[in-house]
DNA sequence: GAGTGGTCTAGACCACTGT
DNA sequence: CAGTGGTCTAGACCACTCC
């Protein structure tokens, strides 16, 4: 059953102790050299070995320091409730907006601790986006990027990616011009102003891992996958209004559906 | 900027013809001595590089044969109207639901061509299931296990255990046998039994990397995440009825969410 | 200055797949 | 049979951390 190779050994035996608590979080392992001399083995084993554990997101590695038990990250929660609470603020009173804005939250942080960033352009839609969207390919697009950052550490929270027909907001030209994000009340509000209301949102959700220049500038350590969310927004005949493709490592987020069910119209009958 | 490592110009080469196309899904990759040779670099040199590829999920070991690009398999969708779905069937006359089970889907597939096991047991509850479900420490709860296998490739499709307080079902003596398994209506038609109305779910959602016992029995390669989904049950008084985990291999699942949205009360007023 | 992980070499033997 | 990846050894030099 099991490989009896000298590097799954080492390897479960340290899982073991992991996963047993004997090595609890932020505890130092063993060094290359000294599992290699323990193991009789060479150092390049024990560095295999070790290795494995970490693309299991077991244990950590900090340079030249040794390498420790994984200290799980706390989560920030992002909930689909804001769904229907960035909808309800669409249409209240820009000054009402504007309040409520200076308190709205991203990831249980106030937008205002964080900084965003916001890049946008005109693009034409490739066979994807064009599928998705349903319209034809070379369809121009309206493309908004958003970065946030924590300040505090200075580490990426969140990249997303959306992309509108530029047809249906092209009438409210503020729409097209990046220099006035952040738009209070969000996108729900900005297409109030061409005449959209979305009715229906889908989230369909996937994880993969990261490159390494993505782990780099996300400051992921290895063995944590991205969590990939796609995001459609629909009107009320079923119009694919908005595509938004948004990614957070998997060690920092988590994310939340709410699904409220209708109620039964009677008493069950008791069958059983 | 990038590092200068023999290593990561090997792999950024390849990431690069990866990435633009020109080695499309299920080309062959240079071998291990071709590379080494083409670079002047040792074989352990190109192996490390192709390693790191494999990690990224962009290319596939297949042992003694070769390395090819990823053919990405097709996603299984697991949509959340599956939730009210299921409520509606729990009401349905046991004929019914008999006649429903037998038509009903899993991941797209029908019931009947998957093979499931179930194993029931009573755990005493931890520190994390007391605090997820709102019981004392050690209170007794029905643990509820699934595995679902595609008997066409012999594949698991899907694993899941469900945590029930035990004083909550044991008024129906058949909820606790899994000999009564498959149970026509699911979950929420046992629930029914008891009196108990589910008003809410909510679906956490994350992702980690397997173990390597758990890549192997689920015949994942290496570099694919498994996405961990967490459900919890709400009855009308926000009581936490069941808890749910459910894990699938982020390459041959995906989970969708839908969230309806209440419309406007009256036309929104264009503030811009 | 001792210890750590990061990178790299030049070998070796093995088990297996393809022809 | 030649070719592939899987495993392993015994070295080496480096950059960096910690004391």
């Amino acid at each position: 059953m099991t490989n009896e190779t000298a590097t799954s050994r080492i390897t479960s035996d340290l899982r073991k102790q992991i996963q047993d608590g004997e090595l609890g979080p932020g505890a130092l392992l063993p060094s290359e050299p000294e599992l290699a001399r323990e193991y009789a083995v060479s150092r390049q084993t024990a560095r295999t070995a070790l290795q494995t554990l970490e693309q299991e997101g077991l244990i950590t590695v900090r340079a030249r320091r040794g390498r420790i038990v994984r200290i799980p990250p706390r989560r920030a929660v992002r909930s689909s409730d804001r769904h229907q609470e960035e909808k309800d603020r669409a249409i209240l009173s820009e000054r009402e907006r504007k309040e409520i804005g200076e308190a709205e939250t991203n990831f249980g942080m106030s937008i205002a601790d964080q900084q965003f960033t916001a890049t946008y352009d005109i693009i034409n839609a490739n066979e994807e986006l064009a599928k998705a969207l349903n319209v034809d390919l070379g369809t121009p697009l309206l493309r908004r990027k958003w970065v946030s950052t924590d300040p505090k550490t200075g580490r990426l929270l969140s990249t997303s990616v959306s992309y509108i027909p530029k047809s249906l907001v092209e009438s409210n030209p503020a729409m097209l011009d990046a220099n006035n994000e952040p738009w209070p009340g969000g996108t729900m509000h900005q297409l109030s102003t061409v005449g959209i209301e979305i009715m229906r949102i889908v989230d369909e959700v996937t994880a993969r891992m990261p490159t390494s220049a993505e782990a780099q500038a996300w400051d992921m350590p290895s063995g944590i996958p991205l969590l990939i969310c796609r995001r459609i927004s629909l009107d009320e005949d079923g119009r694919t209004i908005e595509i938004s493709d948004a990614e957070y490592p998997a060690d920092r987020a988590e994310l939340r559906f709410i699904t409220p069910l209708e109620p039964w119209p009677a008493p069950p009958e008791r069958t059983n």
